[in-house]
DNA sequence: CGGCCTGTTGATGCGACTCAATTCAGGTGG
DNA sequence: CCACCTGAATTGAGTCGCATCAACAGGCCG
């Protein structure tokens, strides 16, 4: 049992070059919890008891307004960890996590992780890059959303899933988006209504062919001046 | 000299609890560093060799679009860090350091930092809760950003102020605003026609009375109110 | 004094949110 | 197999917040 998550745990990034009787003690703390779609692995304001690294399935970590409306922080795919930050801080989730498919994670208790921060520098230095890669994430998303206008936000955001699709952005390469479009609007800090117009109007350009969620770019360099903020 | 600098280095909440001489390795590696006002100490894109120290002064942490637009993502203040965060990842810097005074750093080059912090325990410790911090700093801001107005933002912003500096929220307490009303502005998301205009609304409304930078707090609940979307 | 920067105020236009109606796809049950 | 329901997506019309452009006042300093 604590063998096979072991095995599990060495392939995470945040664990990775870990040497391995500390890998043998995360196991060992590790708890499996699994929850069905559409419910809550911890809420903004929870006390933070430790911290999830998603094993299957697809999350949104969400900040909500009194009104229900939300904005979507983060969509965490397979592999990656939520709320690391509030364990750390030692204080309450900033956000919620919701799951957008039946989903399996694995929970470490805040005490026996902090613990095993001290003993084992390896595992320190991997949690400092992980967390400079989710400031760097939040600084970009913050740029974004307080410098463009929304068919900016979506230009960037379509080369970007093109890019992590192909390895590069060119006329003719297609993908499908990952989520829902009401979920990718409220990533984009916009609502549905506005992310459709606004898809419709890059397929009336030219720009793009839209397919139900499967996007084909068609003019990568169009594609690239709206991203960086010419008006179309 | 160098214990000259073990004793500011002492100061440091990223130092704190940092063993003696570990702290002495930390001076011997921190090189100072001193810049007029308006100048830039890194800027975006520059390969991240160090991070930096503010010992005194004030800096902003700008992103700038290509048009020269820019938004304001931290005001350092005296004992805080900048670039910390490229440093661990490891890449470039996100954001561009502008002095807005005179200003005294001290400078941690990046290898000897890496070292020291594996060597360190309660330095990692001290770096991941700063981290941490500044992630929950930046997870506000993107709340404020995407679900917010520009009065509900420009009222919580009057709220922390106040908070900072007499620990409670009251009619009749007044502070300076930190910073020229362009710059906070530019850290509001928003430009200064905009934000004169706000506050011009909140004082005719009665809600705050503004002289020259001073602000001093009229109706509380009302500013509440506004900080949590009421519309004015 | 004249230039420069910060801040204020007014008029205007555009982007995007709101509200509302409609279509469509998928899933369920009779 | 079809009727029904639900949630997602689309489209239109109306409104509002705020950025833009422009003019101007006050303070500071050479």
């Amino acid at each position: 049992m604590s063998e096979q998550k072991k095995d599990v745990l060495r392939k995470i990034y945040l664990f990775s070059g870990v040497a391995d009787n500390d890998l043998e003690a995360l196991a060992r703390v590790a708890i499996s919890r699994d929850f069905p779609r559409d419910v809550p692995i911890f809420w903004e304001g929870k006390e933070a008891l430790g911290f999830y690294i998603l094993l299957r399935g697809q999350v949104k970590l969400v900040k909500s307004s009194w009104e229900g409306k939300e904005y979507i922080l983060r969509l965490v795919a397979p592999g990656e960890t939520m709320g690391e930050a509030a364990v750390l801080a030692e204080s309450t989730y900033p956000v919620s996590a919701i799951t957008l498919e039946d989903c399996q994670t694995l929970f470490f208790p805040k005490i026996d992780f902090l613990n095993l921060l001290t003993s084992s520098p390896r595992l320190a230095r991997n949690m400092l890059a992980t967390m400079s890669h989710l400031l760097y994430h939040l600084t970009r998303q913050l740029e974004d959303l307080s410098l463009k206008e929304v068919s900016a936000r979506l230009a960037k955001y379509l080369q970007e899933r093109c890019q992590e699709s192909h390895g590069r952005v060119a006329a003719g390469l297609s993908f499908d988006l990952p989520v829902t479009k009401t979920h990718l609007a409220a990533y984009l800090g916009t609502i549905s209504e506005t992310l459709s117009r606004t898809l419709a109007r890059f397929k009336a350009l030219g720009v793009i062919q839209v397919e139900k969620s499967r996007i084909t770019i068609e003019e990568p360099e169009l594609l690239g001046k709206i991203a960086t903020g010419t008006k179309v």
